[in-house]
DNA sequence: TCTGGGGTCCTAGGACCC
DNA sequence: TCTGGGGTCCTAGGACCC
């Protein structure tokens, strides 16, 4: 049978959620600023009509802001947090868990696949779509298609025309009409089509939307890439992407903040990066991670012409992984104090936590585990002999050659010594 | 003067093994 | 020490998403 896929997305989300809570704000031009007031990361429709584009800058606009009295906001994303919950929550009742994946903080995809013998799926969509209006004051349009990347288009579809009445189906249009359609959109709309890879595109010809579900599948993947590829085949109707309702851990938390002002002292990015460690560490406990590795880095702006770019980094990897404050505090500070160069006027540092789970993350596990990664020649070391001393000799698994420039790598089948690893460890050291 | 923040995945090429 | 091919792993960097 084949596949159906649905794409429900907030309509101007952050200006969506303001003005839930402040009416005021209905029916004119309104856009929220970045972190800082930087720039400009939503717009109402009324603003994208004035011409202000995604993540303007907002010294940029500024002269449009007053010519047309356009309301300015701070983000506030613990309100977007919040209604974001609720609109993924309503639509669980629509579907079952394993049919939807919570995508993006405005968007849910979902798996209609089951339902398109007893429902009607416009009708089914349109009501999804009254009732996130009626209960959480949120206008949203539905997307419908054989693979979500058609599904996406779909959704877009809904959101420039307004004849749709913000829900456009894909699924059940006939191909002469899906194929006129195609044939208007740009490439670069495509979900995964950036715009890099759209002027790329350009040139061999590949304008429209019709044009990339028409390519030579093979040919674009030597082209460009797998994802490309399977780009493709979702275009056509075939669908390669599922929907992921339980999404794998966190591979790394990032926690970062450009500064309101240029920064020069040590103190205060170690103050600040002291401070994004709190925030990392909150949601590495919410998600009950543990931190095996933690990256601290500065940079300057790339917008000082005049001046060198810096952007640099230094890690530190734990012998145990951990979930302690104090700890990552402290090995951040020291990282920061460690790339710190005076006259350098610093724009923004940040931290990467690298995340393990925790039946994966203990010294004393790591012998019933598939693979465990340590990096850096010194805290391989330390490494080497802890592991040494509880277990001994005879269990101890080195892909030594590689020692000194590489991760480690232990798996249980390979539990045994090789001469030759620890000759080479020994010489390198 | 002022230009976001948080993520994931893929690839090319180097390093190293046998 | 040289020759060389096949295979694997890792890293940096690029591209994308919202």
């Amino acid at each position: 049978m084949n596949k159906i896929f649905a794409l429900v997305d907030i309509n101007n989300c952050y200006v969506s959620c303001e003005r839930m809570f402040n009416p005021k704000l209905n029916d004119k031009p309104v856009i929220v600023l970045s972190n800082n007031d930087g720039c400009a990361v939503a717009r109402s429709a009324e603003a994208k009509a004035l011409g202000i584009k995604m993540g303007a800058p907002f010294f940029q606009i500024k002269d449009l802001i007053k010519q047309h009295d356009i309301q300015v906001l701070s983000s506030n994303y613990e309100l977007y947090a919040e209604m974001s919950r609720r609109f993924h929550g309503i639509l669980s009742a629509y579907v079952t868990d394993k049919e939807q994946e919570h995508y993006s903080i405005d968007e849910s995809f979902l798996d209609l696949t089951a339902y398109q013998n007893n429902f009607d799926l416009l009708q089914y969509a349109n009501t999804m779509k009254q009732h996130i209006l009626q209960w959480i004051g949120l206008p949203v349009c539905v997307g419908i298609g054989h693979s979500k990347t058609e599904a996406k288009l779909a959704n877009h579809l809904a959101k420039q025309n307004p004849h749709y009445l913000g829900v456009c189906n894909l699924y059940e249009m006939d191909m002469c009409s899906k194929e006129q359609l195609f044939a208007q959109i740009d490439v670069g709309e495509v979900w995964g089509v950036g715009y890099k890879q759209a002027k790329k595109l350009h040139k061999m010809n590949i304008n429209t939307v019709f044009d990339l579900a028409c390519a030579d599948a093979q040919l674009i993947r030597t082209q460009f890439s797998v994802v490309m590829q399977r780009t493709v085949l979702e275009l056509r109707g075939i669908s390669c992407i599922d929907i992921e309702h339980n999404p794998p851990a966190k591979q790394q938390i990032i926690a970062s903040r450009s500064f309101g002002k240029r920064v020069t002292q040590l103190s205060d990015l170690q103050e600040a990066i002291i401070y994004y460690v709190q925030d990392a560490y909150k949601r590495l406990r919410a998600d009950d991670l543990l931190c095996g590795c933690l990256v601290a880095f500065a940079q300057s702006s790339p917008f000082d012409s005049n001046k060198a770019y810096f952007n640099e980094s230094k890690s530190f990897v734990f012998l145990q992984p951990t979930d302690n404050l104090l700890e990552i505090s402290h090995q951040a500070s020291k990282l920061i104090a460690q790339l710190y160069k005076g006259n350098i006027e610093y724009k923004k540092c940040g931290v990467v936590l690298t995340c393990l789970e925790p039946k994966s993350a203990h010294i004393h596990d790591l012998l019933d585990t598939d693979v465990v990664k340590i990096q850096k020649v010194e805290r391989l070391m330390q490494s080497f002999e802890a592991i040494h001393e509880r277990y001994g000799k005879s269990k101890l698994a080195l892909g030594a050659s590689k020692l000194p420039k590489r991760n480690w790598h232990m798996k249980r089948d390979q539990l045994s010594i090789n001469p030759f690893s620890l000759k080479s460890l020994m010489r390198t050291h």
